[in-house]
DNA sequence: GGGGCGATGCAATGGTATTGCATTGTTTCA
DNA sequence: TGAAACAATGCAATACCATTGCATCGCCCC
């Protein structure tokens, strides 16, 4: 096939269509977390609907995860390789730069174990840091 | 005075007035952190502009802090007496419960330390679980 | 070829945050 | 005291993001 992304959406259960190989090629591309927004813009004039539901689609299937970064809209990108709808794997830290306002996934930083009581049962944890990012430190 | 809670705003540099008064009373009875429709809820019948703009000022002053749990509107709670306005002491975690749809301050947790490269300038940390809360699963 | 199902796209809606501006209330100073 | 100066309030209007309804399109299977 012409495109190598077919597999990977395959592996996720989610039928490859033109959009959704597009969508997922511009994921890829980036290296910072996508809003909406930000993946309508680059993929030209695409419908904005249409993306909003490939990305729920993505995250329902466990191929992108969400990130509540708190700049007002929420920001997608590519799960590690292991993880599955039903349990995501994406412990990892996410960096909010509020210079350049990307956020980014530090895949590198695990978050540590939280010790709460027992009758907290714990499904979901994020953790999001928020500063100036190392390439905005540099310029600056 | 008839309000203890005025010498707390005068302490943060902030003007009483009975619609403050009123937001801190609602914010120091409550256990959970409020979104600003919870406050205006809980008023009655107060202005929602208002109402926004006195915990913007909160938040300015150093007297509340935001909290963003992703469940589309972000939520206000007091702040612990060490907070100032430049340097926000609140590094505890917080705790939404999908169920009751609550979030809690769990100022008993500390933020572990984040080893992160020395590039990036943190100026913000926020931790937020996502689960059943302990009421919620006694419940069940 | 036709039925069925999923994907797409336009229109419309809902909810939250925010700004403009006029009014009210309070403080200050002559 | 009285009026200017400033802050706070409240109504109206706006902007933005997310989401749903519904009709259409396209593909796959029979």
């Amino acid at each position: 096939m012409a495109h190598p992304q077919e597999d990977t959406l395959i592996a996720k259960q989610i039928t490859p269509t033109a959009m959704r190989l597009l969508v997922l090629e511009v994921l890829q591309q980036q290296s910072a977390a996508l809003s909406l927004a930000d993946v309508e813009q680059l993929l030209g004039h695409a419908d904005r609907i249409t993306v909003h539901r490939t990305l729920k689609t993505f995250t329902d299937k466990g191929l992108v995860h969400r990130i509540e970064d708190g700049s007002g809209a929420v920001k997608f990108a590519l799960c590690e390789p292991g993880c599955t709808p039903e349990h995501h794997q994406d412990l990892h830290v996410h960096f909010f730069c509020t210079q350049c306002r990307e956020t980014s996934c530090l895949p590198a930083v695990a978050i540590p174990a939280i010790p709460l009581p027992s009758a907290f049962q714990v499904q979901e944890t994020s953790l999001v840091l928020k500063g100036v990012c190392a390439r905005c430190t540099s310029i600056a």
